[in-house]
DNA sequence: GATGAATGAGGTTTCATTCAT
DNA sequence: TATGAATGAAACCTCATTCAT
């Protein structure tokens, strides 16, 4: 097989060996057996486990920086200030849909993203890297509605931190659970809660009588 | 020293360090080291490090449940119909307040209950155990106000995890960055976000004009 | 307790955790449980686990001795070379049920004597010793009679390590199968073989024709 | 080296570990010393020390098996009954002698057989399973002969355990006195007796003249 | 490029023994 | 006299990593 080939072989399989028992439980001898080589031959593509890992978080962040490039800026669009709210909820949706799918894709991003954290100061600052490019994004649309009058989020980076991990959660309550990802139900929920709130109207109109 | 209050002690050792190297990576040594005895004394207290383990989280989860009992029950609140959005906003935040005290109360029980998933079986069932308090007590809640009419949620499994997840996250990124968690400013943002939602009075008043 | 008391109940309990888990499997603990005692206190009456296992086997060794000791001597007998076939069976049969009764009383002793072989030069010695007593008082037997004409035993040294060797295995076996030791049998068939041989009258009877 | 070779030679060294310091006594370290080879090695080979024994000891019962299957039948010899005692004394001290080669053949096999009992419930049925050969045959032999008229041998399992018993403990005495163990002597000895008895020919005619 | 035998550091765990109470 | 908490040496075992083939 072609070095190439080979290397990305070996780093799918660490990618999911490394999801389905963790880091510090998986052995080289689980990645080499799946991928179907010798030990040493993992040696030849990689340093050391430690690599390994740092090498399935990369590729993780190459995917999510391409899809978040990839993504229409918010700030183009013209007219964001006078969109009605179902646009604008619309809007938000296809968004965050496009993320969940570039981000939890599939259950091993997720669990490493989430899980491997702590392990290593190294592995740690690449799997938060990740999180800031998503949160970067996030972060700069909030700012971005926020200052069109759309939005009223005065702290857009604790509100990134808040959305992103609502989403996280639901995604790996579902793994947990053993369902599939529901990825349409969980967006749906995310973004009615964030864009309207819990308060029904009839509540809210109380207030707006007091004063 | 008395064995209940070395067994504690032992205890307090071994949820910090676990905490802080995570379960893999810190080794019995560590504990040891830190509670200033000899390797074998530990395990005149418990069997192995799985139990230590276990040991850690269930005491976090005596402490959980008590403070989840303990708290006032949403559903005694008579007028709550009536309650303007100030008074159910202090209320939320309150409650919210006393949960993130109990759960989040130290940076180990937090990276306990995100970080050490997986592990094995019977330590993810406990965590689970706790988790499923805390959402059980923030989804009885949901519920009450949907039905008093005051909150508008469908989903009060989702949302619950939603809010659980923005939370612990809204932490975790503290934690990581080595600031201290500023929990007040944490409870606001959720509590706005998570009553009021995003979308400015202005955007939402369009809609209305909308039919 | 009074001391005295105290060490031979101690040495008891040792004696028959030491035959049901073997020397090195049994613990100190397991000791001083069954004496219900702290395992401090073991180590007021000795000085080490060795020498637990010592003082067990010296205490075997004084049972033995004595009962070697006390048993009529074969050479004060008179008329020992007139004496029919059957008054001597009778006699060894005796002779041989009297030793089982004291050594092989108990299956402690006798699993103490055979299993716990080889695990300290200085318990073997003192084991030895134990079986040097038996196997002296058996070859002092065999050439009194072979002196007497009575036996014909060339080599009584070998002979005895047979016959001992013999009654030993035949418990053991019954020990293994967790039977109760039949002794009367067993000395039965000792007696038979070592004195009358397997071979039948008639074949004998050829032998005896053939020069 | 071969992985095949590997494994054989870890096995002769654990066995003659095993035989001169007990399985307890022996470490894991004595072994790979004596090898020659790293700790690690030996579990590449042997699941564990367990295991290691458990191997020694199918080993040696494969030995046994294999000579005790080998050698010529009793039932198949004509004109058994007719044989003169020493024809037959000739007969059994070969077959006496191929056992004592096959079982006792190194002193590690007999330590193995009588020393490492009662350490594993496992271990202690393989063990008891070569007994249990070696017995079998034993008692084939005794039953053939008895059936024949050639021997008088009313309980031949009892008498089987009487003759092992008896060579096991020559053989072992020889060991202990770090003498080489004469085969030659104890098969005459052991042969001598069972066939013919002690009792003298004169005093045997004693009885004979009684009725 | 591929292999897998070999390694040994490092971890967990046991248990005989000590000693302050 | 009796205790049992504390200890640490020593054992077993794992597994990332190397290297000769």
């Amino acid at each position: 097989m072609r070095a190439d080939d080979r290397r990305a072989q070996i780093l799918a399989c660490a990618r999911d060996v490394f999801a389905e028992r963790g880091f510090h439980t998986a052995s080289i001898a689980d990645i080499c057996a799946r991928a179907g080589i010798g030990r040493g031959t993992l040696y030849q593509y990689f340093g050391n486990k430690h690599d390994v890992l740092v090498a399935v978080v990369d590729e993780l962040a190459d995917r999510v920086r391409k899809v978040i490039a990839a993504r229409p800026k918010t700030a183009d669009i013209e007219g964001i200030d006078a969109a009605p709210p179902r646009l604008i909820q619309s809007w938000c949706t296809k968004r965050l849909r496009d993320l969940l799918e570039a981000v939890f894709a599939d259950a091993a991003s997720l669990q490493l993203m989430v899980r491997d954290r702590g392990l290593d100061v190294s592995i740690d600052e690449a799997i938060r890297r990740i999180d800031e490019v998503v949160l970067g994004a996030l972060v700069a649309d909030l700012r971005i509605a926020h200052q069109a009058g759309v939005f009223n989020c005065p702290e857009p980076e604790l509100t990134a931190l808040f959305i992103l991990g609502g989403v996280e959660k639901m995604c790996l309550a579902a793994l947990e659970a053993d369902e599939p990802v529901d990825r349409e139900r969980i967006v749906t929920v995310a973004i009615r809660l964030q864009l309207f709130g819990l308060l029904s109207e009839s509540t809210r109109a109380k207030e707006e009588r007091k004063p």
